[in-house]
DNA sequence: AAAAGTTATATAACTGGTTATGCAAAAGTA
DNA sequence: TACTTTTGCATAACCAGTTATATAACTTTT
């Protein structure tokens, strides 16, 4: 029945520590009955320990400290009061406020479950973990430390684009690319906008339009399809050397990265053709395109006037 | 809101454990979602990883492969089922069984599952156990076969007796103990039986009847209060140089190991005095005695006549 | 072959938590 | 002072599991 969690590995981790955890927690009855401590729910323990520690409080106070959700706490609250252990609604200027203590009933308990049945149980606890080789406790600090740093989800998305990219390649244009460097970029600038003239200029011409007027295209392949495409064109402006058009990523492709690969290596191509500043345009929808743009370090610039319609951003990068 | 374990202390380790395996199963359902998972529910992974590994199965027999309850796997098929990932109720000759299957849509989502996003999820931990000093996992492990060598429940209970034998002193006889060496034994003896006249003969003049006699008699203190008490007297039978009489611990003090605690001292005694071999009766009603008298190293044997009406029961013990 | 027992499943009800929502009271603001 | 926003709480509904129980279908015993 263990064994399911070495042949599902690592994976399963939370499952386990949940089923761990309810191994523990399903003693914890017959653990207070053996302190004599006869209608005292396992669950309450949390309330009543900042209870007994810090006094007399509010309901929301009571499930800030102890970490769990309101209507949890006003649920236990409601269930101790049945039994005597605590009074609620004490009395407070504020009317909305429910202040909660302990009855003197509740007193006893607590000086019995805090002496002694808690005393034990961080005995117990620490001689387990002295007869493991890893100590659990410390594990799951480290743990809730590193969680805190970076989620699960974020570990696992590196993960997933690091193991991607190895199926990723960027090469360089060829003849076979150009239905793929038209098709990307119409697909994008359809779903947001028109196809203007200029567009038709460099998809349908590729070689003509960029290449040979000393500009360059790139093609990110992923398991050897074209995915993404970019191009780089020489600019008519002194000010810069090359503009950085025709981006495009698939959509079925996004999120593994492949528009920053694109990206990094045609700044490293405009850096190989002696260019020192390069020069772009977007549009503010494109939140993700401009988000990526900054990635690589570029930077927004004034307006100047567009060929574009739809352009309304303009960036710059210094190499 | 985290530093309410170091405040609780670690009797808290089950409700800590929870919340971190609440932390890591709560991303979960972002996470298929990055590997384009729709409509794919986190709690089926164990279903679905039994069914792709070990092909089609009855639910009760799933249930036991991946330890849930047979309800919980019944209603993860049928939601399964509703979404066409698993097909129900396959052919088969005993009309009990309800035999589950992958379907085709299933089989490919249990590739991309599998392939991908397991095979991530398992580097991300490893990392994640590589980055802290404690290992987790291992210490998962270990944690569950310390808990299936022995309960918390168990280990607690040791651990409190422990504690609490440092409260236990076993004193011999002094006049302040006389009253409560009669209601300690009357107690006990009128809750199953009728008191008979070889009891009053003894509680009634413990001095003249046990320990002039040349016997001898023990009180166990609880925090300086008579808990326990237990006597032993010359027997006339030559076979037996002591019997064992008058055993009783107050039910308030139960489970402290306070008769087990008498039981060895007054046979140290015994011993002291020269003996070899000691007697002693009882009832099979007592089954908490008896064992206790087992525990001690008495051996049961055949009956011969008795003093007492309600004994059915005779052991010694070779010293 | 009938009766009794066992097995496989579905269903209902509970548990210890959660999020969502609505309402009253208090606080802030025009 | 009236209006809007915020706060504190209760309530309802959900979630992922559980145990308990009923029923039908088989198997074993008499």
């Amino acid at each position: 029945m263990v064994d399911i969690f070495e042949r599902t590995g690592k994976i399963a981790i939370g499952r386990r520590l949940r089923l761990l955890s309810q191994q523990l927690t399903d003693d914890s009855s017959k653990i207070y009955q053996l302190y004599g401590i006869e209608g005292f729910l396992p669950k309450w323990f949390p309330v009543f320990f900042i209870l007994h520690q810090d006094g007399e409080q509010t309901i929301t106070r009571i499930a800030e400290h102890i970490g769990h959700s309101q209507p949890s706490v006003t649920r236990s609250i409601k269930e101790m009061a049945k039994v005597g252990l605590v009074k609620d609604n004490l009395k407070s200027k504020d009317k909305r406020k429910n202040v909660v203590g302990l009855t003197d009933k509740g007193m006893i308990i607590s000086q019995k479950i805090l002496n002694e049945l808690s005393s034990d149980a961080n005995n117990v606890v620490d001689l387990m973990i002295a007869q493991a080789q890893h100590n659990l406790w410390e594990a799951i600090k480290e743990w809730e430390k590193l969680l805190e740093q970076k989620s699960l989800h974020k570990r696992i998305q590196e993960q997933k684009k690091q193991r991607e990219s190895k199926y990723i390649k960027i090469v360089s244009y060829q003849a076979e690319y150009k239905s793929a460097f038209k098709s990307l970029n119409e697909q994008w600038v359809s779903t947001y906008f028109e196809m203007e003239e200029s567009d038709y200029k460099y998809l349908d011409h590729p070689e003509k339009n960029i290449i040979e007027k000393g500009g360059k295209i790139l093609v990110a392949l992923y398991k050897d399809q074209p995915m993404g495409v970019c191009a780089l064109i020489k600019t008519e402006d002194p000010e810069y050397d090359f503009e950085l058009i025709k981006m495009a990523v698939s959509p079925e492709a996004q999120g593994k990265n492949i528009g920053y690969l694109l990206g990094k290596e045609i700044i490293k191509v405009a850096k190989e053709l002696g260019a020192s500043k390069l020069f772009l345009e977007s549009n503010r929808v494109l939140k993700p395109a401009v988000n990526l743009y900054h990635k690589l370090g570029f930077t927004e610039i004034s307006t100047r006037p567009s060929p574009y319609k739809r352009a309304d951003i303009q960036m710059e990068l210094a190499l």
